[in-house]
DNA sequence: CGACACCTTGAATTACCTCAAGCCGAGTGG
DNA sequence: CCACTCGGCTTGAGGTAATTCAAGGTGTCG
């Protein structure tokens, strides 16, 4: 591992590896920061960081020091329910951040495990707060990231509060799908990490139930599924399922 | 309302009332600012805005210019679900901050309206940015507040995913309790503003289900319920359900 | 006093869950 | 190389919590 940086995978530590040659650049949280400044970010990052699969990246209850940004790989965040249910709340991939839930608080309230090989790069929070008190464009963004995910967490609302199990279970292949396609993979095909229960967990679903709906979803030729890769074939019929799909309450 | 102030509530614009005349002081945004600093703070608020009951505060798709603290009355945080549902993601109470989900956005993503006869503070983001520039505790608070909403909507994430209404609707009013006493009323008795089909929207229950439980606690002893006025009797009980509420999945 | 919005309660239906059994694929060791 | 195991996935059968539909009650406001 001590040879060349291996395409857009992420480093090891050790190795130099830039903001300005990271792949991840323009849909990763310093979006919008000019070259020089672009300089001054890339040298408080702390570089990335390799964990295994099942690996804890940030344990619920750990105090607050960084936000990470995944440079490869993705994660779940959960959430140990009152009474020992974990609770799957986010997926995270490439370039989407974790810890914004600690924020300006003193203990993580989530963990983040690692649903695969995957690489972080950390970022401590004291030197973003430092060097957003001259970099207004920072500081900018880093609201951008808290508020998008606010929005996020009302559209789940709704989804959990109103949709069918079916409705869900097409959003959440939908949002997977665009997710990739911002990164600039295929919004067709791609790979889920995680399991069938964490999807359950996160969709408010038995894993049984997003069972059957991916192979009746299969059977009415929406997508090819085998294990966890996924084909979307039809995403018009995929988007009527989860946009409207159907009146209910 | 050219009349004197009226007790605790709000004043209408025009009359001056600051931030440290506020009862309010203690839970709001600028928690933790020191007197000099509150002072600047108090200076960039434009003063307390009547609205009455069903008056949209922010309409989804308004350009995000301010944020807005509720001063005295309640709102509903609402979405326009695709497919015309409207969507209950948040109630506001007194000194709870709306439009969040909007900062460092464009537009709105989401409409806050009036349950009651409410006021409330306007802080000019623009204003609030500039301020925070030179007042880093402000900034923090800004943070504070952010998360806290991402946490909170994180333990709504598992209440709908994997609770049964029954738990849904105890940890509501065991919520709406703590709020209220968190800002110094009764945690045993209060008068919910919204409806019983805000309240279903909000807990992904159909509204029959929301009054059939207030039934069923009171006829329990849990609570009285008489329209929107609540008394919890036994928060102990309701602790119970809303903690681990049986096992479910 | 009638109109209207909101709430309550009942009866029937259903979407999803639980339980249970079997399958598949990957890794392990004989 | 095969048998074994083990975790994850699939599929079926039956049960149930919560929904929908429907009717009637209550309170409020013009």
């Amino acid at each position: 591992m001590t040879h060349h940086t291996p395409g857009h995978a992420a480093t090891p530590s050790g190795q130099v590896s830039r903001c300005q040659g990271c792949s991840l650049c323009a849909h990763c949280l310093p979006l919008g920061l000019a070259p020089d400044d672009l300089e001054q970010f890339d040298a408080i990052i702390r570089r990335p960081r390799p964990l295994k699969r099942g690996a804890l990246l940030v344990r619920e209850g750990d105090p607050f020091t960084s936000l990470y940004v995944v440079r490869s790989g993705s994660f779940k965040q959960v959430v140990a329910d009152t009474g020992y249910r974990e609770n799957v709340t986010h997926f995270l991939l490439p370039s989407e951040v974790a810890g914004l839930d600690a924020v300006g608080e003193a203990l993580h309230p989530t963990s983040v495990v690692a649903l695969e090989s995957s690489f972080v790069c950390e970022l401590p929070f004291a030197s973003l707060e430092a060097l957003s008190d001259r970099l207004p464009a920072l500081r900018g963004a880093l609201y951008r990231c808290m508020s998008q995910e606010l929005h996020r967490d009302q559209r789940l609302h709704c989804l959990l509060s109103f949709a069918t199990a079916e409705r869900r279970m097409a959003s959440f292949l939908l949002g997977m799908s665009e997710r990739h396609a911002a990164r600039g993979y295929s919004p067709y095909g791609f790979q889920l990490a995680m399991s069938r229960a964490d999807i359950g967990s996160f969709l408010g679903l038995a894993l049984e139930t997003v069972s059957r709906l991916m192979s009746r979803f299969q059977r009415h030729g929406l997508l090819a599924v085998r294990g966890r890769e996924v084909t979307l074939l039809d995403l018009p019929a995929l988007e009527a399922l989860a946009e409207q799909g159907e009146t209910r309450r």
